[in-house]
DNA sequence: ACTGTGACACAGG
DNA sequence: CCCTGTGCCACAG
């Protein structure tokens, strides 16, 4: 309903199958903005993604999505943020000194299936 | 239609 | 490895 006013028009079925990618990764493991506009097949749209995951709906798990230097994307909201970093480090993701993730070990790709390993 | 802004990404230096 | 510039695309004014 009101979760995607920033989605209309053509932007709303983008929107849509983003987030259909985003509910299937397994909890404790990450997707970039990127990883996830090349699997939709539209390459160059990671800032559309971005776009997606500020409107997520509550079914989306949007902690899951990172950029691909493995950091918490800035934004205006910092509590957004905060939030981020504690929901996944409440699924086991470790955050080094400088906040970064090591996505050689959290990073998923959906052809890997749902039971991927963890790390 | 044009311009500015943004939850991105990659090439250079 | 860090910082900067440039290319992107979608949305708001």
């Amino acid at each position: 309903m009101g979760y995607s006013i920033a989605c209309q028009a053509s932007g709303e079925e983008f929107c849509q199958r983003v987030w259909a990618v985003v509910r299937r990764i397994p909890a404790g493991r990450v997707m970039t903005y990127g990883q996830i506009a090349d699997h939709l097949g539209c390459p160059g749209r990671a800032r559309a993604v971005g776009h997606a995951m500020r409107f997520s709906p509550p079914t989306v798990p949007w902690h899951r999505v990172v950029s691909s230097r493995g950091m918490i994307s800035e934004r205006p909201d910092r509590e957004s943020m905060a939030e981020q970093r504690r929901r996944l480090e409440a699924e086991g993701v470790r955050f080094d000194e400088a906040g970064r993730i090591d996505l050689r070990l959290y990073l998923w790709d959906p052809s890997e299936g749902e039971s991927g390993t963890p790390a």
